[in-house]
Parts: C-alpha cells; sequence; structure tokens
DNA sequence: AATGAATGAGATTTCATTCAT
DNA sequence: CATGAATGAAATCTCATTCAT
C-alpha cells in the first residue's frame, strides 16, 4: 500500500491523522477485510461490525480513522485503482513480446488469470459499477475504464506501427472493441462459477474472438 | 401488462389475488414506481413506505400485494423481462431489411434508442446485474440474456446464408462479439449523463465498430 | 349446541342476531374452528384469518357475528363450559355404581379418557387457565372448577352416608385433595406426549394415589 | 443474582458480553422488569419497549444486551430457577424440625407464605406452564418440578425412616400426592386475589389436607 | 489513542378492524 | 348479509454514529 496515497486521501478527509500513523500491516489489514466485505454485499449490508471484527480492531477505532462509513469504501477504492495501476505497470514493463497480437493475446489472458487469482478483486470491481449510490463508485469505474483504454490503446498504436493493424482506422475505436471483449468474457466468467471445462471453453473463446477481429467477420 | 403473467406469479406466489383483481392502471402505477425506485437503488435502501406514497397507496396494501420486498422485486423483474421481450418481437415482425448488416446496424441502433427513451427501465437492467444476493437477479439477467443472443444469432445466421458473414465461423461466437459490443456500448452510455454530442460519437461509434467487425482490424 | 346459550350471549352483546340466525351446522363450525385455534396459541397468535379460513367464512363476516377477538373467545369459552356440564351430566345419569370409591375412581377414569379423546378440548381447558389478560379467562376457570368440586363432594358425600369416607372430614376439604389428585394427573398428562407405556403408567398411578387417600400415608 | 449464571448464559449466547458487565443493579433492574412483564403477559404482549422504559434503559441497549426477545425470557427464566433453589437450599439447611409431618407441614406453609410475598414470582412461574410456544418454558417448568420432587421426596424418605410414614409405598407417589395438594392450593391462591379470611382458610386446609393425608379418608 | 456502551432512527411485517360494494 | 380490500398502529430488530472512559 503506497503510503503517498494515504497521505492524500488524509488531506482530502476521507482518513484520519490517527489512520495514517497505523503501521503498515495494520493498515493492509483494515484494507482487506474491508474490501471483502465491500466485494461480496450491497454497501448498506456491510456492517462496520464485521469489519472491525475482521480486521481485529474496535468498531470505535474503525470510525475514528474513518469518520464514515462512505469513507471506508472511498479508502478500499482508492488503494485498490492504485493497485491495479501498478501492477499493470509492472506487467507492462516486463514485457517484451514483438508482436502486437501477441501481446494483446497475453494482455486478455494474463487479465483473466489475474481476475482467477484474485476473486475478491474482481468482485469488488464489478460491484463498484452499480453501487451507483455514490458518485465515487462512478469515479472509481471510470478511471480504471480509462487505464484499460490507455493499454490498450498503446497495444493498438503499436500495431499499426507494425503493420499488424489497418492504420485506416483510429486506435480509440479498436481499443474499444477489445475492451468490450474482454469485458464480456470477465462478465461471462464473473457470472457463473464456471468449471474447469468451461473455464478453458472461456479461454479458447479468448483466443477465437481475438483472431476473428483481425480478420474480420465479413464473407 | 400481460394479465396471463399476473396469474402465472399469482400461482407462483409473488403477488396475491387481490392485486391480480386490481384496476389495470394502478397495477401499472404501482409497476412503474417500484421498477423507479428498484432502478436507482439498492434493494435494501428501497423503502416500502417510499413506494407506496409514490403508487399512492398505503403500505398495508402494498405488503397486502407482495408479502413480501422480494416478491415486488420478482414481479418487477418478471414485467420487465415480459415487455423486453414482447417489444423486440414487436419490432422483428415489422424489419424487412433484407442485407444483415443493415439488420445489425439497425438493432444497436433501436437498442440504444429504446434505452435513451426508457432510462428507468436501462437502470433497472444494469442493476439487476449486480444485485447479486438473490437468485432471482440471476434468472433476470440469463433470461435477457438469453434474447439477445437469440437475437443476434439469427442475424448472424441469416448473414451467413446470404453470403454476407463468413461461415466457417460459430454463429454463436460471432453473436458474443456483436453482443460484447452492443453491451459495451450500453455501458458507457450509461456511464454518462452523456452530452448531445457525445451521443452522437457513439452511434457514431456504433457504426464504425459494426464495419470493423466485418472486415476485420487486421492490417 | 345450545341455542338457549346463544341468545342469552346475544343479549349480552358477545355475538350478533346476525349469528344466532346461522344455521346450526356452520355455527357448529366456527366454535369447532376457534376452539382449535384458541387451544393451540396464544391469544394474540391465532389470526382471524386462519380462523375464517377454516370455517369457510369471510373475515368480514366473521367480525361482522363477533364484532372482536374477544368476543370470539368469550363464545368459545361459554359454549365450552356449557359441553363439559352437559357432558358430565349426562355421565351421571347414566352412572350406577353402589360404592363411592368405585364412583370415583371411574370419574378419574372417565376424565382422564375424555381428555385423550379431546385433545383440543383439554388444550383449550388449560390454556385457559394461563390467558390472564381477561376476566374471561377467570371466570372460565372458576366455573369448571366449581363444577368439578361440586361433582366430587357430591361422590365425597354420598362415600361418606355409606360409612366408606370418615364423617368426621369436611367433604369439601376431601374433595379439595381428590381435585388436586386428577389435576395434577392431568398435568402430567399435558406435560408429555407421553408414550403409551407412560400412559399406563398414569393410570395406574391414578389408581395407587385413589387407595393411598383411603388408607393414608400414615406409619 | 448470581453471576456465574450470567457467565453461563453468555456461553449459550443467551446474554452478550456488553450485559455481563454491566453493573450488578442494573442487571437485578432489567430482571425485575422483565419478570414482572413476562409474569403478567403473554410473550407477545411483552413489548421490549415498555421493559426498556421500566428498566430504565434505551431499546437499543435492551437487545444490544440479549439479542432476542426469547433471550430476554430466557434470562428471566434462568435466573428465577437459580433464585428458587437457592432459596429452598437456605431453607433446607436451616430447617431442624424433627418429625417429617412437620416438615412437611412446615413446607407447604413456607411455599404459601413465600409467594404471598413474591405474587411476581408467583404469576411467572405459573406462567411458564402455559407459555407452551417455547421449549424453554417447558424446560423451566420440568426442572423446578424436578426440584420440588427432590425436596419432596427427601422429606417422605426421612419419614418413611422414622416410621411416621408406611413404608410399603413408593415415596416418589406420596411425594406426588403431596405435590398435587401443594399445586392445588398454590392454583386455589392464584385464583382469587383472596380476602384475608380466604387465606386463612387456605392455609387452615393446608393444615387439614396433610393430616387428611397421614390418616387417609377411609371410614 | 483505543474502546465499546448507549442510543434512536428506520426498516419490514403482522393483523384487527373499518367500510364500500 | 356477505365479502374482502384498505388501512395504519404496533411490533421486533439492525446498525451507524456519538461519546464517556
Amino acid at each position: 500500500m503506497d503510503e503517498n496515497i494515504i497521505i492524500i486521501l488524509e488531506k482530502r478527509g476521507t482518513v484520519t491523522a490517527t489512520f495514517r500513523k497505523l503501521e503498515p500491516s495494520k493498515k493492509q489489514k483494515i484494507f482487506e477485510t474491508a474490501r471483502e466485505a465491500f466485494a461480496f454485499n450491497t454497501f448498506e449490508n456491510v456492517s462496520l461490525d464485521h469489519v472491525a471484527a475482521g480486521a481485529s480492531i474496535s468498531k470505535g477505532s474503525l470510525i475514528q480513522y474513518f469518520a464514515k462509513k462512505e469513507n471506508l469504501l472511498e479508502f478500499v477504492s482508492e488503494i485498490s485503482i492504485d493497485n491495479y495501476r501498478r501492477s499493470w505497470e509492472e506487467y507492462f514493463a516486463r514485457e517484451f513480446a514483438v508482436r502486437a497480437t501477441d501481446r494483446i493475446r497475453r494482455y486478455f489472458q494474463t487479465q483473466l488469470d489475474t481476475w482467477e487469482n484474485d476473486k475478491t478483486g474482481f468482485r469488488f470491481y464489478m460491484k463498484m459499477h452499480y453501487e451507483n449510490d455514490f458518485n465515487l463508485t462512478r469515479s472509481f469505474t471510470e478511471r480504471i475504464l480509462q487505464l484499460r483504454r490507455h493499454y490498450l490503446s498503446g497495444m493498438v498504436t503499436r500495431g499499426m506501427e507494425t503493420g499488424e493493424i489497418r492504420r485506416d482506422l483510429e486506435p480509440e475505436t479498436i481499443a474499444f472493441i477489445l475492451l468490450a471483449a474482454i469485458r464480456d468474457l470477465e462478465s461471462a466468467y464473473l457470472a457463473g462459477n464456471l468449471s474447469p471445462k468451461e473455464k478453458l471453453n472461456l479461454s479458447d473463446r479468448a483466443m477465437k474472438i481475438s483472431s476473428m477481429l483481425f480478420d474480420g467477420i465479413g464473407g
């Protein structure tokens, strides 16, 4: 967890100085417990009692750290965005595939694998799309989307440079359809507790879709 | 509102006979008020007091009609599915475009226009995807999805017959990517209260996307 | 059901003329359904909906017949007392045992058998002892008690006349202890859903107790 | 109020730690208010609002202490049993009468006097016999009964040893009739708000009954 | 700084009773 | 006279937030 984010959140009034001064491990535990709670329950159904117990602190402390329940969600949201951004930045720093098609395919696969290994993160991400009582959730959604578009546009632009992708289209439009594809795959993924075989199909379908996108469906 | 659905719901225990016997206009008003409430609030945040007041009935009556809050949501859900199905069946009955590409483009456009004219319906549809505490919402989501896949597969199959669409791909896979595209357009649509210009872009983008899908993005 | 009681109840305002004019079979059915309901539930937990449904009449009619829920209980109570009285009067009219001890033993046995064959009646009787929110239930209890004392005193007096029972005691005191015995046997009976073997024991115990009472427990 | 019982109840989940930590005087006040409420009303008719007001605490606190209304009754029930047991143990520790007949007579008299001085306790005891919706009440009833049988059997056995009571009968059967007698006296006692003269009669009757039991009623 | 006890607003649900048809 | 729709008072229970220790 990046301490700089905490400092910003303190300035915003989302967390208190008391919270900032906590041991990192304690902050991390609170984050994880709260994320889990918000990922699997609607906002109203998340109880501070439960979060406090899960994080082994008192309810009084929790409210002292965040003042309001909404702030707790904002905290989780901000940390989650930052984690998302950093994990993909690390990923791209180590991505040396030459061909854009390979990059895109690996991106799809990596995203699905990542969600597979962080189901709570995935649920939280999905949940935030529809807890639309707060401006907060909208901000979360849009910022994640922006990141994803940015990554995909980059890969598409590169594909155009290498000639793998048509240059007469706007990279944004292509990024859009790619994003649509990956998001719908994610939805399918969420929908079920898929069987291993279905997961294989999903991965298979990811491959089919990307080649289909490249070659077009026109007869 | 189809009275036959009401009868089925009565048999299931979702609504009571008392409700069935209500004047259609009253039933309609309850439907609309409740749909609006569920569309813009999480389940827990929908208050029966509010719905009753909105529909100009007493809370006692509301509970007499539906017994449980969950039943009210189930009622709204079932009527919504039926409305969705019927509106598209009417649409396809009047759709005489010859070329599959035209059909698909018109489908995209019509869907976006429909949501534009029924924002509450759209919000309700989106909301149901993530109120994942109830089996009910999953059933809603899956049944709508099935309808959409069915419509798109039909159009794709037709495109294959006329030679507009490659025959070496499975219709379902193609339907999938088309569905992904339309759903992401919808999401973009939801995300913002888009300015008129952005809406134009969205529609424009829909067109671009479909041609892109046909021709492929490969260089 | 004695129509004269109904007339008295009408004068008291417990039932309405509308009720009085009902077919006897309908009145009987209402009595039975209501008695069952009050026998197995606390007053508050008896729902008029349930009683109406059980008696195959509408809730509106039920309230038209009795005006208030309390009146329904009063009706059941009065009819029950009358039934109790009449059934024992018939019994004593046909009781020709010569010896008082036989009479008393037969009385014990008959009472237990009667409850056995009319469990609802028994439950209602017991229930009325402790639904002490109403003067009504007290009146019920006392009137039944009075009847029982009367019957027992009669048997005891006869025993004194025949010399089977000591004449130096007041019949009421002896009746009292006999009543205590039979009532405690009844309690034991209620307490359990007794196994057949336990029931045998109970009957056996009744015999032991009565002989013990006759011979005394003194060493 | 014995703190050990509170600890046991906390383990069972009947009361919370918060309640346990309350000042004894506050716990006592809650006990008394709740006992009074349950003694004079059916379970459903006891309102938490009323109990909270009577104990000078907020409804929120009451529910925080007991979580459910049933738990409140269970608490009252357990404390009552414990009080009953302890008061009789103290009594028997100080009971030096030599003759069993004296012991039994004093037992009768003391019980009636005790109820006289604790009418609420008596009403609660009676009420529990017929609130038969809960296993709880049955457990209460049976445990009190067991205590009473135990005390009486002890006295009877002693009477057999001293030769005051016939040895050819089972102590349990004799205890049973004694219990029946005392219980019916109690009932008579409850039934009325007896006049002083009637109370005297009752006490007098208790004496008569016990001698009658010793000598038998046989002529 | 940490705790957790106290509070009370607000939610759903039940159901006797009223009353129009 | 029978019906049952409409009502609203009352009940339990949840839980964020306040605040004293």
